[in-house]
DNA sequence: TATTATGTATTACAAACCTAATAGCAAATC
DNA sequence: GATTTGCTATTAGGTTTGTAATACATAATA
């Protein structure tokens, strides 16, 4: 099976991602809301249970670093987003990342250059 | 706040958002998991409950439709998956995209051409 | 040394989720 | 008319999720 986050889980795991390991206090500052302490520590250990991250002592606290690599879980999420909801047309799904108004010029051409790059490859 | 599916219920959402509408058997018939018939009536009461679908009644069964609207389900989904897996870089999630190996030399054209014309529009 | 911070460990509990058994009802069929 | 068939309604129960209170341990500090 592919990998699941809950939406909780997936707050914390970003933040494991962001900074490539974090300890808990990291983890909780890190997350928009106002969650105790102990609540992020209650997720980080059933995230631990799971086999996504694992932890070393740093000082008296603990540090996390993360197992389960953000492309895998990324690469997941995306194929299932584009699955249900855009009936696997990559290009309806790219579409709708681009309607966003804030999409600047130079992404776009950034954008255009690795298709190019693809193509390229592609074709030899 | 933005809308979310269980699991589930996007598995039940996908086959509304196929067919345009479709019965409880429609979408029974849609799932791969084998579940039973039942199940299936009761997550898209809990769909209607939340208001995410409505129903009407044909001959004796009921025939359900979607209210929430795919795009706006599935942009929802991938501006979490940009933030949470790809740190905002619409770059690095398009790339991961790519990778996937049966992604068409037409269709990365295609692509092409729409970012092309995007960058069209921004331009004017 | 007594006290206060600063951590983790244990335990709890409500809500959501998932799945389905069973009951009930109406239409079709024997 | 009795029975089967095909639905929906009700009820249920285990599991996961989400949040946190409380307990416990240790290091800093007054």
């Amino acid at each position: 099976m592919t990998v699941r986050f809950t939406p909780r889980e997936l707050d914390v795991m970003a933040v494991l991602w962001q900074h490539g390991s974090a300890t808990v206090a990291d983890v909780h500052a890190g997350i928009k809301d106002d969650l105790a302490y102990v609540t992020v520590l209650t997720v980080l250990r059933t995230l631990e249970a799971k086999g996504h991250v694992r932890h070393t002592l740093e000082g008296k606290a603990f540090r996390y670093f993360p197992r389960t690599k953000s492309a895998s879980a990324g690469s997941g999420a995306l194929a299932r987003v584009l699955d249900k909801m855009y009936r696997g047309s990559r290009e309806m799904l790219v579409a709708s990342l681009l309607e966003d108004e804030d999409v600047s010029d130079a992404e776009l051409a950034r954008l255009r250059a690795m298709i190019d790059q693809r193509m390229q490859e592609r074709r030899k």
